[in-house]
DNA sequence: CAGTGGTCTAGACCACGCT
DNA sequence: GCGTGGTCTAGACCACTGA
């Protein structure tokens, strides 16, 4: 209440209110001065205190709850989250990113680069004809990891393949050549022995099981871009899961 | 613009207004009238033809957005998904609840009913040094396909095991005598192969490949609730994983 | 009952994309 | 410039919780 209290909303700036707003509760969390599990003010308390309206301490809330750090029970506060819940996503950005965000050093060796007629299942998929074909093998610090096989629609993106080399992430070509992103992927997983190629190729045993991944990929529209099978070495690589209610 | 246009909204319902909007633009696509990829009235358009403000339509395209259902490009309007994305999170309501989504028959054999004190790991990620302990073989429709060992803190849930039985779901028994959800969960994936006793209680071949399983389950606070190991049979259960942005 | 979050309104101005 | 969505306000009333 006293004069010098949280002149820390700047109205001016260029970030949104509801943004600095955020901001300031995710310090108060990280200052201890919010503990885990306590409650935080009422949405009226932090109206007055950061003097925005209650529409714009709301959206800041709404953010923070999709973000796990609050929860709210109506009719009785908002609260801070025990645990803040964090969504892995790394392979969503595909194998390069994923390793560099793993602090390891990603390869390829390029298999297959080619340009073939879609069979059966791929034609489900992706609904065209004529798709590229990439396979790589793919290496962690050196050392193969996985094998990718993918598949992307050929009329969709013309030249992809053009200067297209080992070093080269797909994603960032995607992106540089044709501004489009994934947004969101399916994969289903299950566990199964290596066949001969995979044995060879990933210089294994050949009773070492292995994560054999299908995955669909899509951009922000929902328009698929690809259809990818892997296979990773299931000794050095797992996948992390995260379920959520709604 | 018409007199009898949409008299669909009804104010006086118990169901919110925004919902209302949802379920109305929802018919709309689903009716084909607003197509796949195609840009549908903006807000105002909206506003004006539900009769609502601007907020209540906003706050409908928000939810629809978190559905997967339509997405936004800032100046240009809001689409229609060409792919309406779905979130199984069938897993995180646990096996018998996964099984009747799949119309298949949960059951389960107990294997092991007991309060113990924690090993290392147990108390590392439960922090607590007496746990219950629960080993099912777990059943879809009568056929074995998993073993799940699972572990919850003793002194959060007293009498919690008792009078509980083969034919009992876990989870619904957390929610009747405690009030208590799972909210979020956290899975590890590998591929293994079966150790002796699994390769018994699952009744397979000693080369047939498992999916390998750690799982922590939270509350809607972020209070974990549950550690469970468990392993599934691959031939037969594969998983299904969706990576969205943000 | 008082205090909390949930819903809703009718305005206003800003930022972005297109032409 | 115009139309789009993005942010923000200052009110109002309702629904849930707990004393």
């Amino acid at each position: 209440m006293s004069a010098q209290e949280e002149i820390k909303i700047d109205k001016n700036s260029a970030l949104p209110l509801y943004f600095q707003v955020e901001s300031l509760i995710k310090e108060k969390i990280k200052s201890g001065e919010w503990k885990n599990g306590a409650k935080i003010p009422s949405e009226n308390a932090l109206t007055e205190q950061f003097n925005v309206s209650r529409n714009t301490v709301r959206k800041a809330i709404s953010d923070l709850i999709d973000e796990g750090i609050l929860y709210v029970e109506h009719g009785k506060g908002t609260f801070v989250s025990q645990r803040i819940f964090n969504y892995p996503t790394e392979r969503l950005f595909g194998f390069s990113e994923e390793m560099r965000k793993k602090n390891a050093k990603p390869g390829a060796k390029i298999l297959i680069k080619d340009v073939i007629n879609s069979d059966e299942e791929i034609k489900k998929v992706l609904n065209t004809d004529k798709v590229y074909r990439l396979k790589r093998l793919r290496l962690a610090n050196r050392k193969p990891l996985a094998i990718e096989d993918a598949y992307l629609p050929y009329n969709r993106f013309p030249h992809l393949m053009d200067g297209f080399s080992e070093n080269m992430s797909l994603y960032e070509t995607l992106k540089t050549k044709f501004g489009v992103e994934p947004f969101y992927a399916v994969e289903s997983i299950e566990a199964t022995l290596p066949r001969k190629d995979e044995i060879e190729l990933l210089n294994i045993k050949s009773n070492l099981p292995l994560l054999r991944i299908k995955r669909k990929t899509y951009l922000k529209n929902g328009e698929i871009i690809e259809f990818v099978k892997s296979v990773y070495r299931s000794d050095v690589y797992r996948i992390t899961l995260n379920l959520k209610r709604n």
